[in-house]
DNA sequence: TAATAACAAGAAAGCGCTTTCTTTAAAGAG
DNA sequence: CTCTTTAAAGAAAGCGCTTTCTTGTTATTA
C-alpha cells in the first residue's frame, strides 16, 4: 500500500507554532482557540483566528486524536447486496444517518471485509482506535464475537436479537406482515398464499410468522402447499409463483415478502394471462418506489427506513458518548399503504 | 459534539512499549515487525507477535499518522440523489470502488456537507489532514474552487471537464445517446422524440446531443417541438410523454434519457391506450435492472457503473501515491442492450 | 586471519497537538 | 486600599508512534 506524504511541495503545512508566533500568543492559546474551549482575550482570539487564516491553517487531527484521546468517528459496515432493494434500502437508510451524523461534523467511515475471514476483518477494523463506534446491517449473520468482546459500542440496524447486549433496533416485520395478511382476510380471500423471504435472517422469519399468525388468528388453516419460499430476489419470485399458479388449487390472493419478489410474482401472473388484482390480488412488503410506477400500483407495507437510519445513528452518538448504556432494542412500526393490487372477493 | 475518550475501563489501551517489554525489545524493534519494514530476527518477530497477541495490542493508527506523516484514506463524496437510479447507480459505483479499495486495506471515509455554505465544506473537509484524495460525484456542479486550490488529489466521476487540471472519469453519453437514436432510424423511424435528462448535468447535455448528432448524421431534421426536456424524474417524463402523445403529430418512437424516465414515460403511453412497441418504440439509457422487469423489457443503452468505480478508484490510489500526475480523463463505452420495447417501422 | 560488508537492534528525537500546572493580571469584596 | 477570587495565558509534559543515527554482531571476502 502506497502512502502519501503529506509534505507540500513549498515545504510542510504550517502547524500550531507557525499560528502562535503569527498571532504573537502561545500554542496552549491557539489551541484554545481553535477548540473554543477555556478562556482567550477577544484581542487574541481575532489575532489567532487571523493568523489562522492567513496561514491557511489545518489542525491535524491525528495530532489533535493522539493528544486527546478522543474518537468521534463512526464505522459503518456496508453489506453490498445485490438486489435492486438492497441498494435502495441502503441509500434510504443513509439518509436518515446523515441526517443526524453530518451536521455534528462526524464523519462516516466506510468499512467492508477483503478477502479475509471475518474475525481477521473485525479485528482489523477495531484497531482503528479512532473508530467510536460501529453501525451494522448483518443479513444473516450474527455478531460476531469478536466485535461483541470489544469494547467499541455497535448497534445492528434492521434485526431484531434476544441477546441483552447488543443494541439493535429494527421494523415490525411480523406485525406489518400480519396486517398485510389480515388486509387480504378482510377483504374476504380464504385462499391467501405467501411467497416469503429468505428465512437466513429475521426479516424473513418475522413476514412468515405474521402471515401464519394473521392466518391462524382468524380461524384460517395453514396450509402448507400456499406457504413457498423464496429469498428475496425477484428471479425465486417469479418461479415460485409459476408453481403456486400451477398447482391445482390456485390462490385468489398472495402476499409476498418484499416488493422486488412482487414484481417477479407479478410477472408469472401476468404470463399465466391472469389479472391483478382481477384474477389474484397481491401484496407487497417495504414500500418499494418500483411500487407507484407498476401498473395495478401495488399494496405494500412501507417500513420507515430512513427513520431507522435516523434512530439508529442517534444512538450511535449517545453510546459514542457514553451517556447511556448498551442493550437498547426498538422497534419502528410498519404502515399499510393500500394500492390497487388488491380486490375483494365477490 | 461529544467525544470519546478511548480509554478502557480497565486501564489505557495496551501501547507499543507494553509489548517492547513483553518481548524484551526495543519500540523500534517492535515497530519494525508491525510494519513488516526493516530487518528482525526472526526470534525476536515472533516474541513481538506473540506479545502483540497476548496483550490484544493495537497500534494507534492516529499516533502513526503522526508520526509517518502519511495518508492513505480516501475521502469520499456521496450526493444522495433522491431518484430511484441515484441509489442504484451509487450503489454499483461502490461496488467498483470496493473492490479496489478494501482489499487494499484502505478505507472510504464517506463526506457530505452539513447545512453549510460549499466553501466551508470544502475547507472543512480538506482540513482532514488525514485525508489524501478525494472522489467525487459533482451532479450539476463545477469544481469547487477550495476543492482546485488544494494539494489533495480529487477526482470526479460520471462527468467530463475540459479544464486540463481536472481528473475525470465518464461514460460515452453522447455515443450511447447516438447508438439509440441510429437503432431507431435503422428500425426505420423518422419521427423520434426525444426526453431529454437535465440539462444542468453533463449526462443530460451529452445524451440529448447524441440524439441530435445521430438525426443529423441520417440526414433527419431535427425538430423543436419533438425535444422535450425532462430532468432524469419520472413524474416529469410522464408528463412529457402525455404532451408528446397529445400533439398533431405523434412520434413513432421516443429516445428517453433514462430508464428512470422510461418508466414514466412508458406509463403516459399505456395510459392513452397505446402499446409498446406495437404503436411506439421506447429506448431508455442506464440499464436500470428495472428494465428487465417490465413488460416488454426495455431496450436501453448500459453504463459501465461498477468499471467507472473501479477505475476511479484505481486511479485515485495512484494519485494519492503520486506515481502518476493529474489531469487524466477517461471516457467508457457505453452498450446498447436491445430488448422488447422497439419495433420496425413497417 | 584481518578487513569489509551486511544485518540487527537500541537510543533518542521528533510528529503536532492537548492539557495540567503555574504564574500573572484583572476584578470584586470588605 | 488591601485581600481574595477569577480570568488569561504561558511552560512543559506527554499522547504513541516512526525513523534516523549509532553501535554491536554476524557473515563475506581476499
Amino acid at each position: 500500500m502506497t502512502k502519501n506524504k503529506l509534505k507540500h511541495r513549498k515545504g510542510k503545512f504550517p502547524s500550531i507554532d507557525d499560528v502562535a508566533r503569527e498571532a504573537h500568543v502561545s500554542i496552549a492559546t491557539v489551541s484554545r482557540v481553535i477548540n473554543n474551549f477555556g478562556s482567550v482575550k477577544d484581542a487574541n482570539r481575532v489575532n489567532v483566528l487571523e493568523a489562522v487564516s492567513k496561514l491557511n491553517y489545518k489542525p491535524n487531527i491525528s495530532a489533535s486524536r493522539l493528544a486527546s484521546s478522543k474518537v468521534d468517528s463512526i464505522g459503518l459496515i456496508w453489506p453490498f447486496y445485490d438486489d435492486m432493494f438492497g441498494s435502495y434500502f441502503f441509500t434510504e437508510l443513509m439518509k436518515g444517518v446523515r441526517d443526524v451524523v453530518f451536521p455534528e461534523h462526524r464523519e462516516l467511515i466506510l468499512l467492508y471485509p477483503a478477502n479475509e475471514p471475518l474475525d481477521e476483518f473485525y479485528k482489523r477494523i477495531l484497531n482503528k482506535t479512532y473508530i467510536g463506534g460501529l453501525m451494522l446491517e448483518l443479513g444473516a449473520q450474527e455478531v460476531n464475537p469478536i466485535l461483541k468482546k470489544s469494547d467499541i459500542p455497535y448497534i445492528v440496524v434492521n434485526a431484531h436479537y434476544e441477546d441483552p447486549e447488543i443494541n439493535c433496533i429494527s421494523v415490525s416485520n411480523k406485525r406489518g406482515a400480519y396486517e398485510a395478511t389480515e388486509y387480504l382476510i378482510k377483504l374476504g380471500h380464504k385462499k391467501i398464499a405467501t411467497i416469503h423471504g429468505s428465512l437466513n435472517i429475521q426479516p424473513g422469519v418475522d413476514r412468515m410468522e405474521g402471515y401464519k399468525a394473521a392466518l391462524k388468528d382468524h380461524g384460517l388453516p395453514v396450509k402448507e402447499e400456499l406457504i413457498t419460499d423464496g429469498n428475496f430476489y425477484r428471479k425465486i419470485a417469479y418461479e415460485k409463483m409459476l408453481k403456486l399458479l400451477e398447482a391445482d388449487d390456485v390462490p385468489t390472493a398472495v402476499f409476498v415478502a418484499s416488493d422486488e419478489m412482487a414484481l417477479g410474482a407479478a410477472k408469472a401472473i401476468r404470463e399465466k394471462g391472469l389479472e391483478i388484482p382481477g384474477d389474484i390480488s397481491i401484496i407487497g412488503f417495504d414500500d418499494n418506489p418500483i411500487c407507484i410506477e407498476l401498473f395495478p400500483q401495488i399494496t405494500t407495507v412501507r417500513q420507515p427506513i430512513s427513520e431507522m437510519g435516523r434512530l439508529a445513528a442517534e444512538l450511535m452518538i449517545k453510546l459514542i458518548g457514553r451517556k447511556e448504556k448498551g442493550g437498547i432494542k426498538k422497534s419502528l412500526d410498519t404502515e399499510l399503504v393500500i394500492r390497487d393490487s388488491c380486490r375483494p372477493i365477490s
